[in-house]
This record gives structure tokens, sequence and C-alpha cells, in this order.
RNA sequence: GGGCCUGUAGCUCAGCCGGUUAGAGCGCUACACUGAUAAUGUAGAGGUCCGUGGUUCGAGUCCACGCAGGCCCA
């Protein structure tokens, strides 16, 4: 016979490392997987993380929404496997190693060998990996932290290499050109963790423009754009306006020629260039006279950005003519109206933003041919215009990389300055002056940088566009907008991924190219490589085949020069892959696909469910979607949970500087893991910001886990004192009490709620329904209602229901609480469970989950109790306000009830009434008495769908019905109302053609309560009304001092320290003859209680105590009975 | 400037297909219970449902425009 173990103290840190130990010996996690069949899979992805920092609270946030899922997947018979992964290239590791070693970018290669460097990053990139698997494991998140995927990896890169030959190969892969900072004085690229170094953005005086822009057909119509690099006017192909900004057409003259004009541009920036008043008077504008100031100005149309796209404009500076059609106006979301007049200049080779508008939009930058270069742009590499640029070929752009002494002649003038002149000549400035703003600047240099046109290789993830949209819709995302909103935003906006990285650590790209860029080979596997070097031997380029083992990082891959197709030797492409890609592969890089476990790959992909934070949405979720979509026509997860920021108790970002970061490991310390889990789980849906409270734990904790934790011992303590076998033959669900039945439904119909909830993503709800049924159902009324059954001494059915009810209920809720707190659930249901054979086969995460049953569940049931606990909640009031206790017996409730099935209802559930209310006798009023007096209101919801309009009307009408009116209803079910307008109301006569119309009302169309019985005291809440008789007689009164001594009494043996099954004997002295005759009558009630052997009524008593009896002394003593 | 999210009691959050007295927990106040006891129960106080318009017989709920906060993008 099994015994229940009882855990005194509900200590869930202590819980956690105990189950932690068991499920380590027992291998619970890898069973969990294995027993359930290999067909049957659900997969899984887990996104890596980057381990070279250590992980925080917001992780256990998105670990614990993994775990619940696949953990309640197991549950239902899937095979769930969890690789887990390490994000291990890229720049954070760069940039600590860089720190850690006291370099720059610069001394790579120079002061420190590539080689040196890497293996420095190599080792600094899991220095926090024993961080990470401790979590991991404290947090009861189950994954194989054993067989992790590394992205540096020779199998995991290589696989790389075939994808991105798959890409090549597709000709989804290309070399084009990306606009970065670039220093031409040092003449070299800057990365922007460079720009972002202190000191770089340095004020700096420009010469700003506003040009004037004609547009086409117009003579004198202008668009206004502002810029504060004049040197990029000859690149302009394009405006862009803003859709939803307001814009207007101003008449006006030109400040410089003085011609008259009329200029676009946003409402917002009239006054940035108009200071005086405007003028409505036409006279002002004939008068006018060259020179004169102010300049008269008058606003004559209003426009949307959207009237103006694709409206098409001369070209400001026709040194270079476009192959394509451009100079036009197009719209995007980066047009502010902050600065300038509301219109951007758009030079596509010397602005990030430009550029990607460009693209999106078909314009076409302006560039020019030198051999076999097609498309350059207008400034060279030194930062000087061009030959085409005729006016000022050779001039550097920016005056601070002229020569000193060049800028010190007298008359020199900077090409902006030149540049301002000429179109202030030519009418085509409309404002200069000098501006003062941040600008970067090259750390070697000092010298201002440019953005510039730089090499690069891209996916060509826009010729994918429409499929990647279209298969986005097939992604079931939580919370939807996120799919629709910001990832397929995102992806309507779609420019080319660019790939390439100027740096060491990562997977390097696998080009090889002639120097004359004419031949190209991409390796796409190591076998490949192998080949193309035994060439190379053969060709004289190489000395050697590549050695059996192989590193694919830099340097190595650098030295190989593998031999063209013309003979010619090819260069590896120096640069590395956006680590982006590498964690975008894992579902085919974990498995090394396609070089191994091809068939295992087929079962896994796509993923079935993943989950990672809201920030991953141009991350890892979009990264992971380009590479299927593009390399496979297929999604590469069906389903994704995307979870919101935690932020601290006030909604601030946690952060270092703040110090309101919360550390993992001492939440789960101090409450234990699965406390923290129910928490986040819980409080908020996962995808809303979480206000991280350590008050909301405590909470959480005190509120479930520590009332399951009461419920289970009260269950234990009994349990063991009976010797409750759970093998025991069930009593049959109808031979159960009623109330058995009743939790019994409300368990199913819980069952039925959580399932739908996880298998909707939902899981918060699923927390929350569980977390109401143990507090309110199950220990709030079902144990406290049903103690007594459990304590009584006889074993029969009922008591044998009693335990098989509460039984089933507490493993039941085990099961559906154990993807969410998995350490509890496992404690709580190995208790109820095990027998001693099979303990180590035991655990609450191998069981099938449960389903709902329908024979179980009973709404009319539930409806029932629920009205129950309305009646008995109203009657508690009612006793409150009249001051008397439950332990005193009354005598009547009465409940005035409208309509019969409600009468049968409340009576099947009298005897839980009367003993929770303590009350003698129910009695119901039907509307056959006339004493209660009663209240009819208009049901809405039919009348407003059945008359519209006229129901305003009709509910006073019914406002107006007498209690006879209301009494003929209920008798008849029907009430014929001849409505008549007054004649005040003659408005209102189309609606009841001829004032008078017969309006028939059935019971289903008002809602009839009982609002008031004369001489009794009365409560009422919605429907339900109840009223107390609180007339005391003697018997009453007497059975309230027994109950009273009663009470006392149990204080007593609890003072003294008395077991349960204790049995005493009790003397009593009372002095009140009327206290002596309660007592004497209720002898047996009071002994049967007490445990009292015997009970004596005594003249004299020595020691003892004296008992209060509200007003009545009784001295007493009471002796343990052996 | 754009996209998305959020706004309901002091705090954390529910509130379904629109139905006329807006709910829970915590906290607060008072009381009760005392064989679940470092537990538990009941009651009370506490609301401009962010604002303004609109649709509707009827709006916390639907629509529009704002406001505030957040995230992402620029």
């Amino acid at each position: 016979m099994s015994t229940y173990p009882t855990h005194s103290k509900l200590d869930l840190s202590q819980t956690a490392r105990a189950i932690h130990a068991f499920w380590e010996k027992n291998d619970t996690f890898q069973r969990s997987i294995r027993q359930r069949d290999e067909k049957q899979n659900f997969t899984f992805y887990e996104g890596p993380p980057s381990a070279n920092g250590a992980p925080g609270i917001h992780h256990v946030l998105s670990r614990t929404i993994k775990d619940i899922f696949c953990r309640y997947k197991t549950q239902q018979g899937f095979r769930v496997q969890r690789k887990s992964g390490w994000d291990a290239h890229g720049l954070p590791v760069e940039l600590a190693v860089e720190k850690q070693l006291g370099i720059t970018k610069e001394d790579i290669g120079a002061k420190i060998s590539v080689e040196i460097y890497n293996a420095h990053c190599r080792q600094a990139v899991l220095q926090y990996k024993e961080q990470w698997d401790t979590l991991t494991k404290q947090m009861g998140y189950w994954l194989d932290t054993d067989h992790p995927y590394l992205t540096f990896d020779r199998d995991y890169m290589e696989s790389l290499w075939h994808l991105l030959k798959q890409l090549h190969h597709k000709g989804l892969l290309y070399k084009g050109y990306s606009i970065q900072p670039y220093s031409p004085a040092a003449g070299t690229g800057l990365s922007a963790h460079e720009l972002n170094q202190p000191g770089c953005y340095k004020p700096i005086k420009d010469t700003s423009v506003v040009a004037q822009f004609r547009a086409e057909g117009t003579e004198r119509d202008y668009f206004l754009a502002w810029t504060t690099t004049p040197w990029t006017l000859p690149a302009n192909s394009a405006l862009a306006v803003g859709k939803y900004i307001d814009y207007v057409k101003v008449r006006t003259f030109n400040p410089y020629t003085y011609q008259p004009v009329q200029v676009i541009l946003a409402q917002a920036a009239v006054q940035r260039y108009f200071l005086t008043e405007s003028t409505q008077d036409p006279a002002t504008f004939a008068h006018y006279r060259a020179g004169d100031t102010p300049i008269p100005w008058q606003i004559i149309a209003h426009y949307q950005g959207k009237d103006l796209i694709g409206q098409t404009y001369h070209q400001l500076l026709p040194y270079v003519t476009p192959k394509q059609p451009a100079f036009r106006i197009v719209a995007d979301d980066f047009v502010t109206t902050e600065e300038g007049t509301g219109l951007v200049h758009i030079a596509p080779t010397f602005g990030a933003d430009d550029m990607r508008i460009a693209q999106q939009t078909g314009i076409p930058p302006i560039t020019v041919e030198r051999g076999s270069d097609t498309a350059l742009p207008i400034v060279d590499r030194q930062g000087r215009f061009v030959a085409e640029i005729t006016d000022f070929a050779g001039q550097y752009v920016k005056e601070a990389y002229v020569p000193q002494e060049i800028r010190q002649q007298p008359n020199y003038k900077s090409v902006d300055i030149l540049l301002a002149i000429k179109l202030k000549e030519t009418n085509k400035a409309f404002q200069v002056a000098k501006y003062e703003h941040s600008y970067p600047h090259c750390w070697r240099t000092d010298k201002p940088i440019l953005y510039y046109p730089l090499d690069a290789w891209f996916i060509k993830t826009t010729a994918c566009k429409d499929r990647l949209i279209a298969l986005n819709k097939t992604i079931s995302w939580q919370p939807k907008s996120v799919g629709a909103g910001r990832f397929g935003n995102w992806l309507e906006n779609l420019v080319d991924w660019n790939l390439s990285r100027d740096r060491y650590w990562g997977t390097p790209l696998p080009i090889w190219r002639t120097k004359d860029q004419q031949e190209e080979k991409c390796v796409g596997s190591l076998a490949e490589l192998r080949l193309e070097v035994d060439q190379a031997v053969a060709a004289g380029l190489m000395d050697a085949p590549l050695p059996a083992e192989i590193d694919l990082h830099r340097p190595y891959v650098d030295q190989i020069v593998l031999v063209s197709p013309q003979g010619k030797p090819m260069y590896r492409e120096s640069d590395v892959i956006d680590v982006w890609f590498d964690s975008g592969a894992m579902p085919y890089a974990q498995c090394h696909y396609p070089f191994e476990n091809q068939e295992m790959f087929a079962q896994h992909f796509p993923a079935d469910f993943i989950a990672e934070g809201l920030d991953q949405t141009r991350g890892w979720f979009f990264t992971l979607h380009v590479l299927a979509v593009l390399l496979f026509d297929k999604v590469a997860f069906k389903q994704v949970v995307a979870n919101g920021l935690v932020l601290d108790q006030h909604g601030n970002k946690m952060s270092k500087r703040l110090g309101n970061v919360v550390n993992p490991f001492s939440m789960m310390d101090q409450y234990g893991p699965d406390t923290l889990r129910w928490y986040m789980i819980s409080n908020a849906n996962p995808w809303d910001h979480l206000k991280f409270d350590p008050h909301g734990i405590i909470e959480v904790k005190r509120r479930f886990f520590a009332t399951l934790h009461n419920t289970y011992s009260f269950f234990a303590l009994y349990a063991n004192i009976d010797q409750f076998d759970r093998e025991t033959l069930l009593v049959p669900l109808t031979d159960r009490p009623k109330i058995d039945q009743w939790i019994l439904s409300c368990l199913h119909s819980l069952i039925q709620t959580v399932t739908e909830t996880y298998e909707a993503y939902t899981p918060t709800q699923a927390a929350r329904a569980i977390q109401d049924f143990v507090v309110n159902d199950l220990s709030n009324w079902y144990v406290r209602l049903n103690r007594k059954r459990f304590w009584q001494s006889e074993d029969g059915p009922d008591k044998l229901a009693a335990y098989q009810t509460l039984y089933a209920c507490l493993i039941t809720i085990a099961q559906l609480a154990a993807p969410i707190a998995p350490f509890y659930t496992e404690q709580i249901y190995q208790a109820l469970h095990h027998t001693d054979q099979q303990k180590e086969a035991c655990s609450v995460h191998l069981t099938d989950f449960p389903k709902a049953e329908s024979q179980f569940i009973n709404t009319t049931l539930e409806k029932k109790m629920h009205e129950a606990q309305k009646i008995v909640s109203l009657v508690h009031s009612l006793r409150k306000k009249h001051q008397l206790k439950v332990r005193q017996p009354l005598a009547r409730l009465l409940l005035p009830i409208v309509d019969k099935t409600t009468k049968t209802h409340i009576a099947s559930l009298e005897s839980l009434i009367k003993s929770e209310v303590n009350v003698k006798d129910v009695a119901y009023i039907d509307d056959t008495t006339a004493v209660v007096t009663k209240k009819i209101k208009p049901n809405f919801k039919v009348l407003g769908q059945r008359y519209g309009a006229r129901v305003q009307m009709l509910a006073q009408i019914i406002a107006q019905l007498t209690q006879a009116d209301i009494q003929r209803l209920e008798q008849a079910q029907r009430l014929e109302l001849a409505v008549v307008l007054p004649n005040s109301e003659a408005a209102m006569a189309p609606f009841f053609p001829g004032h008078s119309e017969s309006i028939v009302l059935t019971l289903d169309d008002v809602i009839i309560t009982s609002e008031d019985i004369p001489g009794w005291v009365v409560a009422k809440e919605g429907n339900t009304t109840v009223a107390l008789d609180i007339r005391l007689d003697d018997a009453l009164r007497q059975e309230g001092i027994a109950r009273e001594l009663v009470n006392r009494l149990q204080n007593l043996r609890k003072e003294q320290g008395l077991a349960v099954q204790d049995k005493i004997e009790v003397t009593l002295m009372p002095q009140h003859p009327f206290v002596a005759a309660a007592i004497r009558q209720h002898k047996a009630y009071i002994c049967q209680e007490v445990q009292a052997t015997k009970l004596e009524l005594a003249e004299t008593l020595q020691g003892g105590v004296t008992l209060d009896l509200d007003g009545y002394t009784i001295p007493a003593s009471i002796t343990k009975n052996f």
C-alpha cells in the first residue's frame, strides 16, 4: 500500500532541484522523445542565441514559450526533438575580442595575424555557454544541449556553402554595390560601428541649397528640395514626397533672379522659407520690381503627397543622361517635414535611402562608364568629380579634401559654393545658406566621410518578393498583427539582402574571381574545393592539394588560389557573409544537409513551430523565411509565436545603465522556476510587453501554487489516514453526489478549454483557466464544502467517491499544467501516482494529455452550481448586514423562483445551500404567491432586434406595467399591449401607423426579477433574489450555543496540541440554565464534533479554563482520553 | 514621417456576435472562520472604460480623427 508523501513547506526552488535530479537520473527527457512514434514528428527549431553575452530574464520568457508547446505536443503523442544551437560568428564577437586585445580592426592582419585573431574569436564566442546551459537546465527548458549545432563548425559551414552555391546557380547571388560610409582620404569603407566611435560626429558648416526643379510641361512651376550636400545634385534622379504630407503651390519671385515662379513644397515648411505675411492682393504682384523686399507670396494650390507621385521634372544639372527614364516624383515613408521643404532630393549613388527608393521605384542612378565598369558614380574614389561633370571635373567634392595651400589661395571657392553660384545664376536655386549640422568623420583622417557605393554581394530577394509574400500568408503568426503588419510590410518594401561583411570571423564567401572580374566560381562543398585545388596544383597555382583537415575560416581559404577555365588565377572575394545567413540556414546546416541526413531533413522541414522575441521579425524570422522560399519554395515554419519585451515594473526598458536589470538566476533561486514561468505566462499575453514585478511572482506563488499545494496536502493527510487506494474500483459517476459530478464536469470543461488554448498557441488563457479552476472551483468550493466527507470515520461509497473525485482533479491538473510548471506538477503527479516498482518510469511528462470526455460534462449542472454559489454569497451578505454569525442556525431561506426549471435546479442543490449558510429550511415562492414584488425589464437583445428604433418607446411602456400586468404575463405566458401614442408624440407617428398598435410580449421578451418581499430581509444580484427569515426562537438559539461551544472546544483541543484522532473527556460548568439546557439538548452532536467520549455537566470545576460564548461564560476542562 | 501594439479601479489584467447596474486578483477597510491554519472565507469602498466625433433604438465593444506610451523602421 502506497502512502502519499507530504511536504510540509512549499519550497519550489527545492522542488525544482529535486525533480531535476530525478530527470537526470532517469533520463526522462530523452525518454519522453523516444517513447513516441518516429513518424509522428512535431518539428521545433531552436533559434541559436549568441553565447558571448549572459542570458537575461527575457530569455526565460521566450524559452518558457518554446518549452510549453514542445512539452504539450509531447504529451499529445508527438515526437518532439529539440536540438540546441549557438550563433557563433559575427560582429559582436569580433568587437568583444578587439576590446579584449586592445586592438582595432586596422590591426587585424597587421599587428596580429588573422589566424590568431580568429582563434581568439573562437574562444570568446562560447564564454557564456556554461551560464546559458545552466539557465536552460534550471528553468526546466528541455533541450538537447549535449549535441548542439555550432555555426562555426566545418560541417555547418559546408552546408552554408552548398546553399550559397544553389543561390548562385539560380542567379540569386550577385555582386552589386551598397551605399556605405566611405573615407576617400583613407580609401576605405567604415562600418556603422566605426561611425559610432565617440568624437566621430562633429559639427560642420556646409553650404545648403534649396534647388528648384522645374516641373515638366510647365514654364514656372518648380519643386523645391533642400540638400546639405550640393555636390550630389548632379547625381539627382528623383524627388521623394510623403504620401500623406500636405503640400502647397506658392506664387512668388525667385530671390536671386527675381523671375516669377510657382514653387511646390510641404505646407508645414512654408513658414521656414516665407517669413512675411502672405498677400492676397494681385496688385502686390503686379507692382513688384526686381530687388524689392519683402518678396510677395501667396498660396495658390493644395495637394497631398500622393497627388504628386509620378509627376516628372527637368534634370537640374544635365551633365550625364541616364539610360532609363528618371526625374520623377516618388513617395516614401522616410520623408519628413521637420527640416527642409518636405521634398527630398534623391541621388541613388550617394545615399542608402536614396538607393533603396530608386530600387523600389525603378529609377536609375546617374552613373558613368569606364571600360568594363558600366556603372561608376560621378565621384571617383578619391572624392573628385569625374570628367563628365565638365564644369567641375577633377575637383574635390568636399572642401576638406582639398590641399591646404590651394584652399588658402585668395580666389579659392569650394565646389559647393561654385555649384550654388551656378544654380543661382540659372534660376535653379531658391535659397542658399550656411548650415551647421553634425556630420560623421573618418576617425583616422579626421575628414568628413562620403556615403558612397561600395562593392557588395547580394541575395536577390526582390526576385522572389511575390512568393515571399504569398507564402507568408500561409504561416500562422501569433499575434497575427506581426505577420500581417510588421513582417508583411517588411516584405512589401523588400530590398536585396546585402550579404557582405568586411570582417574576419564569419563564414567566408565561397566565390573566387579572376583579377579582371570576368570569370567566377562559386564552390559548394569541401569535395568540390579539393577538386578545384587539385586543378590549381596541376596548373601550378598551388603547391599542394588541400590537407585532410582544413578550416574553412579565414585566413586559410584566402590562401587558396584556383584556376579559371581560361587558365587564369582566381582569388577569393574577401568578404565574409552576414551572420543572419548562418542562423537562417539552420534547418539545413544543423543536420549537415545535403551531405548527410537527407531523410532526417525531409522529416524535419519545415518546422511546425518556432518562437522568439519580436525583435527577430526582421532577423531570424526573416532569414529563415527568405532561404526557405528562395531555395525550396516553401515556408520554413508553419507556426510562430513572437513574444514582447520584458520591461521593469515601471514599464522602463531594462538596461545596465538604469540598473534595473533582473537576474534570472536569483529570481529562480528565490521563487523557483515554476513560479517564474507561471507568472510570466499568466500575467499577460506573451506578445504584450511584460512589466516584470517580483510582487506578481509572490502573488502567483501564494495564490496558485500554495492553493494547489494545500489542496494536495489536504488530500494526502486524509488519504494516508484512510489508506486510500487509487486502484480501488471507481464509484460510477451517477452514484456520486451532485457536487462530485459538478467538479468533474468543471474538470472536463477545463480540459477542453486548456486543450483549445494550447492548440491556439495562447498559453496565457490556458494558465488562467487552470488557475481559476484550482483556486475557485476546486479549493474554495469543492474541498471546502466536502471536508466532512473526508474526515467522517466510517468508510463507504460516499467517502470513496470523494477521494476518487479529488484524486482525479489533482492528477489531471498536474497533467494540464505540466507544460507551464514542469517541476511542481511532476512532484504532485509522482506523489499521487507512484508505485514503488515502476517509479523510475513515472513522470507526468511521459503521460498522454487528458482528453475531455463528454459524459462528464454537464453544463446545466455547472450553471446550477453557479446559481447556488450566488445564493450562498447573497445569504452571507445578509447575515453580515444583520450581524448573524454563520454558526447561528436560522429557520428559513426564501427563494422567489420565476420559472420552474430554475426551481428544480436549485432544489437539487438545496442541502448544499442549507449547510453552507446554516438554515433549516429552504422555501420557494412561485409566481402564484403575491407577496413578492416583481420588477420587469425589457430584454433589449430580443426586442431591439425585432422593433429597432421603437424599442425605447416600448421600454417606457414596459416600465409602467403594474404588478398585476406582470402576473398576467407570467400566467398566460403572453401579454398584449395596446400602444397608443399621445398627440405630442405625433412626430413619431410614422413608426406607429394609426397612432395605435397592438404588441404582444412573451416571457422571452422581458426579464422579470423579484424585487422585494415585504417583511423579509432581501438581497439581490442580477436575476437572483434571496429572502432570509432572521427571527430566532429558543431552539435555534440553543443550537447556536451548541455550535459556539463546539467551536470553543475545538480551539481548546488545538491549544492543547491534540491530534485529529485523539479522543477527549469534557467537563463543563454552565452557569446559566438556558446554556445548560442547550448543552443537554445537543449533547450527542457536541460529543461527536469534538470527539468526546464523555461530556459531564458539573457543579464545581477545578482548574480548566473559562469559555466565552457571546456573553455566557462557561468554566470548562478537557482531558485527553488514552 | 510610416507600420504595428497598448490605453478599463491605486497596481496587474479580463470583458465573446454591440444589449442598458463594466468584472477578477492584488492592495486597502471591516468582519467571519479556526479539523486545509504562517492557511481560508465574506463584505465594503474604489471607474470620465484616454479624448472628440460618427454609425446604431442601444457603444467599453464597430468606424473616423486625435492624444499618450511602447516597439520596429526611417
